[in-house]
DNA sequence: ATTCCACAGGAACACCCGGTCA
DNA sequence: TGACCGGGTGTTCCTGTGGAAT
């Protein structure tokens, strides 16, 4: 490790393309896209009118993580553009990812800001400091001024706070006139197909114009989507049973296609880490425990200390109860109290914040709760499970903590 | 079917921050 | 500059509720 030259040196044992492994890739060749062939259909018949310039038809997609709604999204997305442009109809698609910008407001500053050209609209759509009902005017002025069509993708809508209001502000922006010449159109995506009925019944009757479902994937179809992806790899690098492994891994949770690839790449980078001449199926299975490692960093950095000591409080107790016995939050609390003081010499906060941050730590997939009734006298309370091994959650919660200090 | 309780979670609010715009 | 605006963290106060025991 002395020699600077051995860093270089082992970059290119293993990939060719690692490009092809990250999970935003979208294939420029439909022959790429495994299985949806049907969706891929359903999606173009929707959008078809797009292509004369008219307003497309709006559509909501159902599907499971990593069953490649996003993906035949931006495909699609991106094949209109141009097939539109052949005929001389500009088209502008803005794809928000909900999760990220969770409220109206964020959605419509998003919005406007992947569509807007500011050197020709002269209109910028700033963070804060401007209201929302001002944000909707401008996004309006940009598509009435560059697009005939606009195409907005509403990614992970269920994870939106309020998404009535913003759908019914965005489909219904042509009919209150709000804009002149450009047609919109929305795709929606959701993870949970119970997600219609939270909306109203304007924003269902003009979403759900078409709807369809994304099909997990099985655990062959997880395999041809991996060697499909095996130009990432130079020649004969991967051993035989890693794509099989990966993908079992993969299909064992749901046919999740994204942690597929996402434990591809990563047993790619431990091999090229140690130098190995080939990935090996060993590699897999450290890769696996990896990303998930990795995927609980990256999303618990992001929320507030005391989310990662209620969660940690969390995962101990799950680690020390014996298997039946669920994890309840009053205990979660006290624990939770002790930690505070004792670890992190920190004032706990108050138990309703508590119960919010639990109710946080289940929005983002980390834990999972149901509520149930003690019986007479003994009130309600609310079990909660951790959805990882408590040992790589309790490990996450310190190795950022070690790493901000 | 009713009763009971501790806990669930909604509502309102206070505070702070970083931003825009006339 | 000071009036707005959105958003995050955190509090207090309050009403809603699951389901075993009655």
């Amino acid at each position: 490790m002395g020699d600077i030259s051995n860093y270089f040196e082992g970059v290119t044992t293993v990939f060719r393309n690692k490009d092809l492994l990250q999970i935003d890739h979208v294939p420029d060749n439909e022959r790429l896209i495994i299985g949806r062939e049907s969706q891929l259909n359903a999606l173009a018949t929707g959008l078809q009118p797009a292509v004369e310039g008219q307003k497309p038809n709006n559509v909501l997609i159902y599907g499971k993580t990593g069953t490649g709604k996003s993906l035949c999204s931006k495909f699609m997305a991106r094949q209109l553009v141009s097939a539109a442009s052949e005929n001389d109809v500009s088209v502008g698609v803005a794809y928000v990812d909900c999760f990220q910008d969770s409220t109206e407001s964020q959605v419509i500053r998003s919005l406007g800001s992947t569509i807007n050209d500011q050197e020709v609209t002269d209109e910028t759509f700033p963070a804060s400091g401007v209201s929302t009902s001002e944000c909707y005017k401008r996004a309006w002025r940009v598509m009435d001024e560059l697009y005939d069509v606009v195409v907005v993708v509403l990614d992970e809508l269920d994870k939106m706070d309020d998404p009535n209001s913003a759908l019914m502000n965005l489909s219904r922006a042509a009919e209150a006139e709000k804009i002149q010449s450009c047609k919109l159109g929305i795709i929606g995506i959701s993870n949970k197909p119970r997600f219609k009925d939270r909306l109203n019944e304007r924003a269902r009757s003009s979403l759900c114009q078409r709807d369809f479902v994304f099909p997990p994937y099985d655990a062959d179809q997880i395999e041809q989507i991996l060697e499909a992806r095996d130009g990432a790899f130079k020649d004969d690098v991967l051993e035989p049973g890693v794509i099989p492994r990966a993908a079992a891994l993969a299909a064992r949770e749901h046919g999740d296609a994204r942690k597929a690839i996402d434990i591809l790449r990563t047993a790619g980078e431990m091999a090229q880490e140690e130098q190995a001449e080939t990935v090996r199926e060993g590699h897999v299975d450290a890769a696996q425990v990896q990303t998930e490692r990795d995927h609980l960093i990256e999303v618990l950095a992001e929320q507030p200390p005391h989310s990662r000591y209620v969660l940690k409080s969390v995962a101990l107790l799950d680690q020390r109860m014996s298997d039946d016995r669920a994890v309840k939050s009053s205990d979660v609390n006290q624990l939770y109290r002790q930690i505070c003081t004792e670890q992190y010499s920190s004032d706990p906060l108050s138990w309703r914040r508590v119960r919010d941050l639990l109710h946080e730590l289940e929005f983002l997939e980390i834990i999972e709760r149901k509520r149930k009734g003690a019986g007479r006298g003994e009130g309600g309370y609310m079990e909660t499970h951790l959805l990882d091994a408590p040992e790589i959650v309790i490990d996450a919660c310190d190795a950022i903590e070690s790493d901000a200090h």
